[in-house]
DNA sequence: TGTACATCAGTGAACGCGCGTTCACTGATGTAC
DNA sequence: TGTACATCAGTGAACGCGCGTTCACTGATGTAC
């Protein structure tokens, strides 16, 4: 079918189809999770002969991967929609966190599939990279916006450096990766800040993953607030300008 | 067997074979991972029958339990033996830092094993969390030790309050966390310092599995001085006296 | 508009595989007298 | 020290299961003339 012509059924049954299995690995993968993934419990549920699956995806490889690439692209969405709420740029960051980290709840095996430990057996294609950076995209444009447009940093020394913490000399090595990092990125940003928005960003996602995968039960009752004041330590260790009195989620 | 008695030949036999499996068990981990682990090509590794097993480990949710006990206590000594270390509590901070992440890229199916996703349809028994705390001790030791020791903040402001970010209140949630976590491994370390702490851990392991698990491909190449400069930012931000001029492992 | 042919979604049987676990057994090791 | 019995590590066959993938096929849909 060349772009543009019209559909036939059989494109457009086609197209429905495909949609069902997604819709079942993905309700399957909610359950077990991708280690549970079954090219035959999916067609089995679908009432379909498990060998139709063969018509529509390759492998079951193939399957998780397009699997892999709803889920970043679920979350990415989920986060550019986050970005676009109203609010200075430090209330904004506070809304995609907390976008990102509900959405990592209520999509646990989901968010597992992307952040967690790596399949066994399976390597991710490329065509995974585009979709997987949409997240970050979201958290680095807010600090161009930064940078580039009205909200200043409020203790700026003039060298773009953060206050408090992180005041130290970049070493050769990081300033490697926080120069390589802004190209690609950060454009315009200051390197002292692309290499804290490094660290503040392992921990959203450590912080994130610790708390789906259990090793905050027993130790932060309150995973909301322990979420919260961390992103005010990164807000502030990003420079941002203040987010006014006091924000809670909910 | 009474605790003292002399072992039977048929004790230290068991004994024998029992570690057998599990270093078998451990290398099969090592190669394909937790879902990758089978009883049976443990046992045909050892030449024994499959069933054979069965007098060692009651189902393989056993052995999985038994594998996550050696890979916690493997991590526990390695960071216990560091925070040993000489040099002010900065130094042996980044000291037990670089031990932890060394040992997660020696032993990355281990460190998934007990860091990534959970297993999927595995349920972790309590027997596990002894062995668990071992890391966390450390690193909660040496805040204690700074607190309760010689080593006091540089900047303190009388209330223990870290230096820059994170300087402001704490909300209510958090305090309760910070205050359980306190009075459960840190004592006498201020409120703040322990929610800082958390913050701190979760960056800390969140950079690590994110090394482990490819997310920092293309992103920083020289991961090693990314770890380096996040843990800087850690030391700053916990209060640690300065640990001199500039420490750089390797 | 009608016909002949090409395309292709979906079928159902089969291949070959590996898995965890059970069970009746054998023979060596350990223990009580 | 020797004998009778109990313990228990290890065997090998079997059960029952589910998996990914292949293949020749059928019949409905689409296309070219």
């Amino acid at each position: 079918m060349v772009d543009g012509a019209i559909p036939t059924a059989r494109t457009r049954a086609r197209a429905l189809v495909r949609a069902d299995i997604l819709a079942e690995a993905r309700r399957q993968l909610a359950l077990e999770g991708a280690a549970g993934l079954s090219l035959r419990a999916v067609t089995r549920q679908l009432g379909m002969a498990s060998s139709a699956v063969y018509r529509y995806f390759p492998s079951r490889d193939d399957l998780l991967t397009a699997l892999i690439i709803e889920a970043y692209d679920a979350l990415g969405a989920v986060a550019e929609e986050a970005g676009r709420s109203a609010g200075s740029i430090a209330e904004r960051w506070r809304t995609v966190c907390h976008a990102i980290r509900t959405w990592a709840l209520a999509n646990p095996h989901e968010y597992a599939l992307i952040y967690g430990s790596p399949v066994p057996g399976y390597r991710a294609p490329q065509l995974t990279i585009g979709p997987a950076s949409r997240v970050t995209s979201v958290l680095a444009g807010l600090l161009v916006e930064a940078h580039g447009g009205g909200d200043h940093l409020p203790e700026d020394d003039g060298e773009g450096r953060p206050s408090g913490a992180g005041r130290e000399e970049l070493s050769r090595g990081m300033e490697s990766n926080a120069r390589h990092v802004a190209a690609v990125a950060m454009p315009g940003v200051p390197l002292p800040i692309v290499a804290m928005s490094l660290v503040v960003w392992t921990q959203l996602f450590g912080m994130i993953s610790f708390e789906l995968f259990g090793q905050l039960v027993g130790v932060t009752e309150d995973a909301e607030a322990f979420f919260d004041h961390a992103i005010s330590v990164a807000v502030g260790l990003l420079g941002f300008r203040s987010a006014g009195p006091g924000y809670r989620s909910r």
